[in-house]
DNA sequence: TTGAAAGCGGTACCAT
DNA sequence: ATGGTACCGCTTTCAA
């Protein structure tokens, strides 16, 4: 690989002018910038990024810090935060904590130690000390901080959405099914749920599951048992729908007439169930790619006036709920 | 952040010899080792990365390119990698290529610039000049390459697999899918099912398909208008075996009595259909394992037998397949 | 067993 | 407008 001083060398040239003409620093003669130019391209140089990161103390570098890459939701926000990124000649590395917090702190320990610029962390560490002492800006991603800035969906609407949906089409005795309980996101879409719930004239039970399909479809399992007449679920997000869905059919329960189910996120799975999965959307891309924006103003030292982002969520009408009865 | 520097001043040594002993290179007397070691506690110190870096020409850090993120298949693939390097205390960064050459070539730079001592490519680029004159290793994952190393599963046997199982149980008039051409990967699961195809006293057409959903749904429409009486269906992959699934739902066609589907890959998705779906299982999570492992033997210039890894395939019999005949 | 100093590939200050 | 050079934090050679 050629260096600066390789460049400096074939356009007879001192180093610094070399750099300088590299980052646009300074003045440089147009005659020698062609000269080292052209040197530039015949040794096809491109600069040593951590040469570059040693000396500046940083790099273009931005971490994403994933808590779990399996599920569907979080690719999706890594696109639109790499989509960003990209756009402002960031480049990201993901690192996925895979729900345990050994992982995210030697991820954020790498990230620190190749010189990152910032970090966007999606992880549900309820843990905020890993994030505390660090010389970087930090953007929470599908997560509510109060410390730091964060970008986050409209999770106590979008409870009340699902049973304003399922109630208005004609479900009476509805099971809410909750989400972990460490998760804010999970509890805020529930509590939206139930807030909402207590003023409408239905029935309802509150079972508690997890975001694994695992323990997903056993709660399913023991949903049915212990409520057989249940005509409607608000699922915590779309796995758990389908986890649903699958022990309708196989019990036999009729999906939409005689078991409404709404989902939540999303994700691309819900499209590719039978019948499709009515849900509550979280804007995932935008939500990446909203929290990279941030991010990047944050970096840019810019003053921002909202550091707590909330995006609206909306309902999607696919085919596990009925056709909307008169205004309900 | 302390440095070296302040370790070696707070210790009462020199710069080198506490070098040395993080190092564990020439001699470090007990005494001054625990001294340092002191040193090391009291101020939290990390070594910097990005220094080590620019002297060795090397981190600690691999790269790992997908070419899609959201496909189901690579995250899983993701994990097995980063385990595996996990434990040799290698880290992996993840970069997303989006399907796009230009993004691919990008990482293999940012990649580059980082010092990674290795890339674990899974990226379906026909083009392999992106990697031609690279200073480290470089193995290919769920990619056949004759010009690198790789990891890859048994496509062959998994489209004769495919075949013989949905024969066995019954089908008569079969539709194969046929995924994107320029996969590799791909056409070696076709090819194999053409060939045990072949063999067989049953009828079949081939349609081609994409690996993405929205065409995969075109495809399946088209698939029952233009072979109305098809009974089994080989699909690409599980998400073109959705389609299908969704799609025969869509008209009635009861599941797996008068229609037969066999997916690709055993993503989680494959679990969570109704029914849910038999499919060709690659191991994932193993492959990225095992390409790991092949990538640290390079980095660590062992001689390696097998260059070219080949991963068993199985049939995964779920619901979407009825019980097999006596022996067929 | 230890330390001084050169150097990895850049950047930026200070002269010229 | 250009160049010399110290320095970023670490490793390694070589001398002591």
């Amino acid at each position: 690989m050629a260096t600066i001083r390789d460049v400096a060398k074939r356009a007879g040239v001192s180093v610094a002018t070399v750099s300088r003409a590299l980052n646009d620093k300074g003045y440089v003669h147009d005659d020698t910038r062609k000269l080292i130019n052209e040197a530039i391209q015949q040794l096809n140089y491109r600069p040593n990024e951590v040469a570059r990161s040693l000396y500046n103390k940083k790099s273009r570098l931005i971490g994403l810090l994933l808590p779990d890459i399996r599920n569907p939701f979080f690719p999706e926000l890594a696109r639109g935060a790499e989509d960003e990124m990209q756009a402002h000649d960031y480049r990201v590395m993901i690192g996925n904590a895979d729900e345990k917090p050994e992982k995210e702190s030697e991820y954020i320990h790498t990230f620190e130690q190749h010189h990152v610029i910032g970090i966007l962390s999606a992880t549900s560490n309820q843990d905020n000390s890993f994030y505390q002492n660090l010389s970087f800006p930090v953007v929470f991603l599908d997560r509510i901080s109060d410390q730091h800035p964060s970008v986050y969906a409209d999770g106590l609407d979008g409870g009340k959405k699902a049973v304003r949906e399922i109630v208005r089409r004609g479900s009476k005795r509805i099971t809410l099914l909750r989400g972990p309980m460490e998760l804010k996101t999970a509890q805020d879409r529930f509590r939206g749920a139930m807030e909402e719930i207590s003023s409408k004239d239905v029935e309802f039970n509150v079972m508690k599951t997890s975001f694994a399909y695992e323990e997903a479809e056993e709660s399913a399992k023991e949903l049915f048992e212990r409520f057989p007449d249940t005509d409607g679920v608000i699922a915590s997000n779309d796995i758990a729908a389908a986890a649903v869905l699958r022990e309708a059919h196989r019990i036999g329960k009729s999906i939409p007439e005689e078991l409404q189910i709404i989902g939540y996120d999303d994700i691309p799975l819900s499209k590719w169930l039978y019948p499709p999965l009515s849900t509550i959307r979280q804007p995932a891309y935008d939500m990446g790619r909203t929290a990279a924006k941030l991010l990047i103003q944050l970096i840019h030292n810019e003053k921002v006036s909202h550091k707590n982002i909330q995006l609206p969520v909306a309902f999607i009408e696919r085919q596990t709920t009925r056709k909307a009865e008169e205004n309900g």
